[in-house]
DNA sequence: TGTACATCAGTGAACGCGCGTTCACTGATGTAC
DNA sequence: TGTACATCAGTGAACGCGCGTTCACTGATGTAC
């Protein structure tokens, strides 16, 4: 039996569950189809997690990987010279495609914000710049200071007033009472709220 | 036998419902133990409600007229006299007030935007303004229109801008990393937020 | 006012489901001598 | 190189749980005559 003593297991699982994640939300991320997929016994997770939660936590975190990488990506497509505007050109597309990602991955995202007490998060009040969204935001406004298109006394806030906006944006699509809007819509109604975010910012 | 022939049971059910999400948000909807603390037997709903579901939406209906109840009640606080300094610190007071409804009652505010297909929003792309808290919002912000405070040409997307930023705010505070952030430090940081809407919209 | 009867709004038992978790187990692997 | 043995990583069966939903039922109510 190759499943037997599958040598890979672990990472196995979390890719299975991610699978699940992806498609069905945290619901959908069942130990007993996890382990279905992968083609082992349902209670095999046991000897590799302590139990559903701790599988669930470890695929949120591929979740936020996932979406900070999306991030990243647009990012790099940003071609803007001027260094004010490639800066306030490169939040938004930031913007973008957070609301883009948490659009084409809903179960992805909602796993993501899904965890349990994070145990890291648990201890400090605002999240330190820990890489992660967060922090490519982090980088992306302080970039936006340094170009001399925000003030550092407005920096303060600007975290999460931008972070607020657009994960509030994407759960009224996906959640609330956004969700009939079609796409077309959705971006052009984005642009407008990111619109309120810049000049708010500037 | 009092419950026999209840009179009232279709509304004592949905009380009962309302107070499960209320402390336990959606998935503490349950059907048999709504039955139980109602004092019926757990099939009688059936005599009301289609499903399940159907129990959910109405309770859904009652966290949306609480919350936009919070709303106004806030609202009758401002006694700004100066016209548009009045619909600005309504608008503000407006968005505190979702906030601190989502943070003070998460189980029926998680309930509220839960519902499956809402069947009247299911047609429209943008909610038209049906009362409730986005027609609340519309008002106000339609008032600082008429105030002065706001350019008919920005009015276009500031629903949406506004909407995402509190519900953004609140989701980061209840699911999302801003979880462990003490309450006054939340008030601060949602003022910020609120001071960049402010500025992005004048 | 009294009675027959239709209707309504409950009841109790059961179905079928799938879950997370635990138990004692066993087959595979690697290491010491 | 061969063997004994400890350890590791799986297995299969079972527990206990609670759910939503359906069924045939029955007690209570109201109405027509």
């Amino acid at each position: 039996m190759s499943t037997y003593h599958h040598g890979n297991l672990r990472p196995a699982l979390v890719e299975t569950a991610a699978g699940l994640a992806r498609t069905a939300g945290p619901d959908g991320v069942v130990l007993r189809e996890v382990a279905r997929q992968t083609g082992v016994s349902h209670n095999a997770a046991y000897r590799h997690f302590a139990d559903r939660d701790e599988l669930l936590a470890e695929v949120a975190a591929i979740g936020m990987a996932q979406l900070e990488q999306a991030m990243r990506d647009r990012l790099a497509t940003v071609r803007t010279r001027d260094p004010e505007r490639r800066a306030r050109r490169r939040l938004r597309e930031t913007g973008r495609a957070y609301v883009q990602f948490a659009l084409a991955e809903p179960g992805m995202f909602e796993v993501a914000f899904s965890a349990k007490g994070d145990a890291a998060a648990a201890g400090q009040h605002v999240p330190e710049v820990d890489g992660g969204p967060y922090g490519l935001l982090h980088e992306v406004l302080d970039e936006l200071v340094a170009a001399g298109g925000l003030s550092p006394e407005r920096r303060v806030g600007a975290d999460v007033a931008c972070w607020a906006a657009v994960h509030g944006f994407a759960l009224l699509c996906l959640r609330g009472p956004l969700q009939a809007l079609p796409p077309a819509d959705r971006d052009a109604v984005l642009d407008v709220a990111l619109d309120v975010l810049d000049r708010g910012l500037s």
